[in-house]
RNA sequence: GGCCCCGUAGUUCAAUGGAUAGAAUAGGACUUUCCUAAAGUUUAGAUGCAGGUUCGAUUCCUGCCGGGGCCA
């Protein structure tokens, strides 16, 4: 909601006030743009209010009309088109708030930090065993980007990771790499450590097929040879040393998680995500097991005839959860309890933690949450997963094990090298030095990956192409850039040092495409709220493209440094540098750095 | 079987219950002596089906059809 509208919004209360003795809450009266074919800015819509009046839409909005000209100096005057009273804004109003913002600078759209509750957002979880991939990127993208609006929106944040590194699958990379690795190090073959891990990953897999194959054409039955292939018995005994902690293996196990972790630091730094504080599942499934023990003391939970424990949420709608099989060994709900209750006393301050994890989780959180109520966490009520949906490709889900899987450094180079290509064809590459080329291909293709990933509703799942790549022109992260780009270029050329200095004079008249471009620019802060609110980054790349399409078709017919009238052309400056900033900001919510030159 | 999410132009995405459902891309026709044409203008094209609530439904409710997911 605009500034002016919640102005108009309180005269309209005041209007309904004083003709029909009933003042409507401000929520209930809907004010939104005009329609560019009518006459006017701002729009009331007036059908809630004919009751109160006893009379025909037309008369209503006459009535309020009239009232708001005569005693709103804003509004200078008003037409009623059916049940929709549009209403004219005054110049002076436009050009004080647009000296306003632009007087606000790199702070226009944010609010003072941490004048909002602290919150912990959880957004990867990545396991040691496989290199990260696009469906990854969009979860990274997404937490970061979310993470980023709640700091703008004034909560402090803290930005965690789970790391998978423990388990069976863990097992399985190494048992395969001791058995077929030769000694095999990321140094030795100058391979990535986490793709070099992932491949024995693979290796396991394979071998694990062909005993079974084996074991199946040995007489035995399917089942059974599942149970019996030796190198699954080779993982398990891996697991139980390791459980034990026995040292060999443990050491093992660091190292080649140590390759891993190398390759997952190289692919963030890439991808400009970073966290405040790593968690590990080596640290904390004991601590759930300890907290499922405590549970069941207290009478949260309950133990069955086998010993294992369970607990009940029949009570709000849902099942009956185990919590620790009978043998005492820990399941996934485990963990993730001693996890979240291990962050709470890490951050005492947390107000709520927010999972970015994908859609298929939502049961596994809706219990999780209600299980963290049960052990008496009053934050468990506020805490929120945030879930996405998958990204598909033309033949369907990603699947690793078929090799569909669109690995993140792969795209990274890919976008990377459009760029340059792109770049080089325009003939652009003169304006750039050599040395800034590098990183500009970086902004450009990764800005272009990351608008396209994150313009969509997180809760949709999405199509991405490989075939047809990801495009640099239309609705894109680089045509943003682009416009952006020409308006830095603008006020390069005007010379202005600090846009602060640009107030527009109050008597000065925006057209009907500055205004629309001004009022859209305008929006920022409440979209940001909004997006913080609903978690919802598509939010802010849609305000992005809206203020970029207005921008770049006013600019091609509207003079700036030529202008004439110096009035108009300190305001279209003005505006010049409003969109500019706020494109910034938006674009920097989602991640996207903007170039100078392109 | 139970529960959850999604069905909008050929395609990829928009639309706090509001006016004639917006963009992009692909297709047709244009624009560069002018602040970066990765641009702009223009043309053509869509709410799965059937009911209901409402002054007004892409949006809310019910049923059906189609796609995805979760729980055994």
């Amino acid at each position: 909601m605009l500034k002016i509208d919640s102005i108009i919004a309180q005269s309209v209360a005041d209007a309904c006030n004083e003709l029909y003795g009933s003042r409507p809450e401000l929520n209930k009266i809907s004010v939104q743009s005009t329609r560019s074919e009518f006459e006017g800015n701002r729009t009331v819509v007036v059908f809630p209010f004919t009751r109160l009046a006893g009379k025909s839409p037309e008369a209503t909005g006459e009535q309020i009309g009239t009232y708001l000209v005569e005693n709103d100096d804003n509004i200078t005057d008003f037409q009623v088109v059916k049940g929709f009273l549009n209403l004219s804004i005054s110049d002076k109003y436009w050009a004080e708030a647009l000296g306003e913002a632009v007087a606000e600078k790199e702070c226009f759209g944010l609010q003072a930090l941490k004048s909002k509750p602290q919150v912990m957002v959880e957004y990867s979880s990545p396991n040691t065993n496989k290199p990260i991939h696009l469906g990854h990127m969009r979860n990274n993208f997404l937490g970061y980007s979310v993470s980023e609006i709640l700091k703008a929106a004034g909560h402090d944040v803290v930005k965690v990771q789970i790391i998978n590194d423990r388990g069976i699958h863990i097992c399985k990379s190494m048992i395969a790499w001791k058995l077929f690795g030769n000694g095999e190090t990321p140094t030795s073959t100058g391979e990535k450590g986490d793709k070099l891990v992932g491949r024995y990953y693979v290796t396991f897999d394979k071998e694990f097929k062909k005993e079974v194959a084996d074991l199946i054409a040995s007489g035995k039955d399917e089942e059974t040879a599942k149970t019996e292939a030796p190198i699954l018995l080779a993982a398990r005994d891996l697991l139980h040393k390791w459980e034990a902690e026995d040292s060999e293996v443990r050491e093992l196990w660091s190292m080649m998680n140590g390759w891993v972790y190398d390759g997952f630091d190289y692919t963030y730094k890439e991808m400009g995500v970073d966290f405040d504080k790593l968690y590990y599942e080596s640290d904390t499934y004991l601590i759930g097991k300890a907290q499922v023990e405590k549970g069941l003391a207290s009478g949260a939970f309950t133990q069955r005839d086998d010993s294992s424990i369970w607990v009940d949420l029949t009570d709000v709608g849902l099942d009956e959860k185990l919590l620790l099989r009978k043998d005492g060994t820990a399941v996934y709900m485990t963990q993730d309890i001693g996890t979240a209750i291990l962050r709470f006393e890490d951050y005492p301050s947390i107000d709520r933690q927010v999972y970015t994890v994908g859609n298929e989780q939502e049961y596994h959180f809706k219990v999780l949450f209600e299980i963290l109520a049960k052990l008496g966490y009053s934050q468990a009520s506020r805490c929120h997963h945030l879930s996405y949906g998958m990204v598909e490709l033309p033949e369907g889900k990603m699947k690793s094990r078929e090799g569909t899987v669109v690995d993140a450094d792969d795209i990274l180079l890919e976008m990377r090298t459009s760029a340059e290509t792109l770049a080089s064809e325009a003939g652009k590459l003169e304006n750039i030095p050599p040395s800034e080329r590098d990183e500009l291909y970086k902004k450009v293709g990764y800005g272009a990956l990351k608008y396209f990933l994150l313009k969509v509703d997180p809760k949709k799942s999405m199509m991405f192409d490989p075939a047809g790549s990801i495009d640099f022109i239309g609705n894109t992260g680089p045509y943003i850039q682009f416009n952006y780009v020409r308006a830095r270029s603008v006020l390069r050329n005007a010379s202005i040092e600090d846009v602060s200095t640009l107030a527009p004079s109050s008597s000065v008249h925006l057209d009907d495409t500055e205004r629309d471009l001004l009022m859209t620019a305008l929006s920022l802060p409440t979209v940001i709220e909004e997006a913080a609110r609903t978690y919802d980054p598509s939010l802010v790349a849609n305000l992005c493209y809206d203020i970029t399409k207005s921008y770049s078709r006013w600019y091609q017919d509207h003079p700036i440094i030529k202008e004439e009238d110096s009035d108009l052309r300190t305001a279209r400056l003005a505006l010049c540098a409003l969109c500019s900033q706020s494109v910034k900001t938006g674009m920097g919510l989602l991640g996207i750095d903007m170039p100078e030159r392109m």
